[in-house]
DNA sequence: ATGACCATGTCGCATGGA
């Protein structure tokens, strides 16, 4: 199985891309963040017209989770087990989305941003991901053999090298103690972050300041998954090119080739 | 060239992104 994750920042404004992109990579699950859209807004009559079943997750133009799969879709959840609820009134975000495809469990995920260190916003992050372990670590618990896939937008630069210039970042998020902690620690769960090992590229460029034309990017997108799914990676890669062109992402594809 | 923010809702500007 060839998975994909990609923020899509707007499926509306980037639904051509998408669908070329699902016909040049043979992707057969491609995990979505950043939809932008509701339910009812969601162009499925163009996937379905690709041979992709998508299942979309999405209120408003904030957030939004999706995945499509041409190899089948199944028990759909929508959040995971104590996922954190944002707003007033409190409610869950779209920002999770749970699916099986083939015999993977696929999980497209948007990490909240945190915006600034201490603002509640980081502290809803920190909250969220340290549930997502909880949740994740109970999965693998009950069955070891499970092929569970954690994949998205993780909002994390995990090692200094995630950054063109850590100076940049002094005392902004994506790159502090604890959201570095907080991510390290699904490998304290069984998860291994199997990206890293196969491509050293980032994810995501600005659209400000010429950091694309420039290479100051940052990564921030990766697939943390099971024993097995980690055995059975024959390769990864990351789509650089996805950010050339006209209106792209700010965040290019994650791609994992998974074996049978 | 890979080029100086972009997308949403709404219609002048606020909000969010990282």
């Amino acid at each position: 199985m060839r998975l994909a994750t990609w923020n899509v920042n707007s499926i509306r404004t980037r639904v051509d891309r998408v669908l070329a992109f699902l016909e040049r990579s043979g992707t057969d699950v491609l995990a979505m963040q950043e939809t932008k859209c509701r339910e009812d807004q969601f162009p499925h009559l163009a996937f379905q017209a690709a041979g992709y079943e998508v299942v979309h997750h999405g209120f408003n133009q904030w957030n939004g989770v999706a995945v499509a799969s041409r190899v089948g879709i199944s028990d759909v959840e929508t959040a995971f087990e104590g996922m954190p609820t944002w707003g007033d009134p409190a409610g869950a975000e779209a920002r999770a989305l749970g699916v099986t495809c083939d015999g993977v469990r696929v999980w497209s995920l948007y990490v909240p941003n945190g915006r600034v260190l201490h603002d509640p916003h980081y502290e809803y992050k920190l909250q969220w991901l340290g549930a997502l372990r909880e949740a994740a670590g109970t999965w693998l618990r009950s069955d070891p053999d499970a092929r569970i896939a954690l994949v998205g937008d993780w909002n994390i630069a995990p090692r200094d090298e995630d950054v063109w210039d850590m100076s940049v970042f002094a005392g902004a998020t994506h790159v502090s103690p604890p959201e570095r902690e907080a991510f390290r620690a699904f490998e304290d769960v069984g998860f291994t972050e199997v990206t890293r090992s196969y491509v050293d590229q980032y994810t995501y460029w600005d659209y400000q300041r010429l950091r694309f034309p420039r290479n100051e990017g940052m990564r921030i997108d990766f697939a943390y998954v099971s024993p097995v799914v980690a055995k059975r990676t024959d390769a990864v890669s990351i789509e650089r090119d996805e950010r050339k062109g006209k209106a792209p992402s700010d965040h290019v594809p994650v791609v994992l080739d998974l074996a049978d």
